[in-house]
DNA sequence: CTAGGTGCAAATAATTTGCAGAGGC
DNA sequence: GCCTCTGCAAATTATTTGCACCTAG
């Protein structure tokens, strides 16, 4: 019947009637779940159901991937379906009880950091920030199109992404565009141009992509932010484009690209690998892919360059001519 | 007896011969207590002390401020005692079941704008990093010195902020002393000439100070980071001295030092807030006043300058508190 | 037929509560 | 003497387990 079962269920252990009734009920409901509450749930359809079968499935569900268990210090666990849910963090209200989510690279990278400076091997970090929600500050609530919560955070994480990578590669046109015209010796001026080209079209697929998502829910747009992000079209190439407008050689240029790439290749690399998604996670990939040939070619240009430069006409060994030391 | 007793022991309810030995026990140690862990190291000194005292008592405790509950997800509450500990972050190992803490104002700044960006208001934020410690990686393991845990907290945390606050000065004083040998305007390198010096006796007072609470324990400078902060001294002053060097003018000097003391100001004001030491608070404070002040010499500095420039000839040596429209 | 799934009831485990008695002001 | 604290035991809540029984492959 639902196509999505087979690929939802668990290998390992058998299937059983009782198992495939609590694993549906769960999957169709959308918030964060108690396990007395599936169990009320599952009983409405199928009286009779144990409490400890519950907990079992649940454990079973955990452990092969297909649900979550999230704490919020309630003194009892709930559980999240992991299916088009991609890890995140919560906002939990402490005066209405409900949750929402988000996501923020730039936490995940300082926590990164940290664990790194600490060497501590992360596995999973929790984020939960708890306070007053502003229906329950406000007053007057309806719930629905604000919180994100549930069924429609695939969505708004695909929207997201795409709207950062649609601006990590609109500023990675426009670099590439400037770069190419100010840069005067000719090979260069042609991996700019390249550049730039394979970025354009980088752009037109992640704008369908958008449009296309945005076909599908009209309220998509209007939906707060769940992914945050400042890293990849502020930081990056926006800050090389400026570099640029004060002019630099395409030494510095090749420089400033190559670090833009990087950045760039670890977004899609990283937010790619969370997509449930099958269709966006294999755009952001083969985008990772691309990023990382476009660091490369940088990087072999910014070699041949310095070669060029060091070589041909043996001028004095500074490498860039325009860099005084200090 | 023990003078800290007093000051620790929260208002509201009688006193009595138990509740006041449960609270010296649990202020005794240092990690984080599980109500059963308590328990048993009262039963040491008093036998006969009821569970249900023990779990009464935490209740009140962390009603009023002396404890903080902490949840690691073992489906039991572990209980820190606030006195010495700034809120702070963990690192959960899941192999030794041990904590180490930390704190990252890059985090916390993240976390707000997050919270702003949905509306919503924060009381507490968890951070908690799930995984493997470096000890339980490698093997070998003498946890003490490596773990920040407990009783060093205080000492880490005013160790970290000191540094910072040292880095800061340090840039900023940089920065003043450059901004005053390329100021032509005379009026303007009196003002960075002020700056600098301010910033000179700010140094001092810090390198005091850091290096008295060295003193008090020489194990100290190897410990661990514990307070992460990315902004202040790497990201602002310094930044702004990079600029110095390309070339800028006294306008473009103010204005980078306005951003400067901005950042500089908020980091004094957040961390002397979190200051359990009194000393150490009350030097953070008067810094943050005084930075908030040399904000304001700056900006009142950077209107007139702009006052006279469009005005060359009439000038008016009273402050020109006048306001432009905006 | 047999490993594993299932329901029920009993067992744990952490924490709270009712209540009679003790203790501090 | 009054009000709160305290200890004990019983209650509560979330979750797990033992065990006899059932079901799918």
């Amino acid at each position: 019947m639902d196509p999505d079962q087979s690929r939802l269920r668990p290998a390992g252990g058998k299937h059983s009637t009782k198992r495939d009734q609590i694993l549906r009920t769960f999957l169709q409901q959308e918030g964060h779940l108690s396990a007395d509450d599936l169990v009320d749930l599952v009983r409405r359809e199928a009286p009779g159901v144990g409490r400890a079968t519950v907990y079992r499935t649940l454990q079973w569900m955990v452990e092969a991937g297909v649900a979550r268990k999230v704490d919020f210090g309630e003194g009892r666990s709930r559980f999240e379906p992991s299916h088009g849910h991609p890890r995140h963090f919560h906002l939990i209200c402490r005066t209405c009880h409900r949750s929402s989510e988000f996501l923020s690279s730039d936490v995940e990278a300082l926590v990164e950091e940290i664990a790194t400076a600490r060497k501590f091997a992360p596995a999973q970090t929790v984020v939960q920030i708890y306070g007053t929600c502003e229906e329950c500050r406000t007053g007057a609530g309806r719930p629905d199109s604000r919180t994100i919560d549930g069924a429609t955070t695939e969505l708004v994480f695909a929207r997201d992404a795409l709207r950062i990578a649609i601006a990590t590669e609109k500023s990675g046109l426009e670099f590439y565009t400037r770069a190419a015209a100010i840069t005067k010796d000719a090979r260069g001026r042609t991996v700019f141009d390249k550049l730039a080209a394979e970025e354009r079209e980088h752009l037109a697929t992640l704008e369908d992509r958008y449009r296309d998502l945005i076909a599908t829910d009209p309220e998509l747009e209007s939906r707060p932010t769940f992914l945050f992000f400042k890293g990849a079209a502020g930081g990056l190439f926006e800050e090389g484009a400026a570099k640029l407008r004060k002019g630099v050689n395409a030494q510095q240029a090749l420089l400033i690209g190559i670090k833009c790439e990087r950045g760039s290749h670890n977004f899609f690399k990283r937010y790619g690998e969370r997509f449930e998604d099958s269709q966006g996670k294999q755009i952001f990939l083969e985008f990772a892919d691309e990023e990382r040939a476009h660091l490369d070619l940088l990087i072999r240009e910014y070699r041949a360059l310095s070669d060029r430069q060091r070589q041909p006409r043996p001028r004095r060994p500074a490498a860039t001519r325009a860099r005084s030391a200090r």
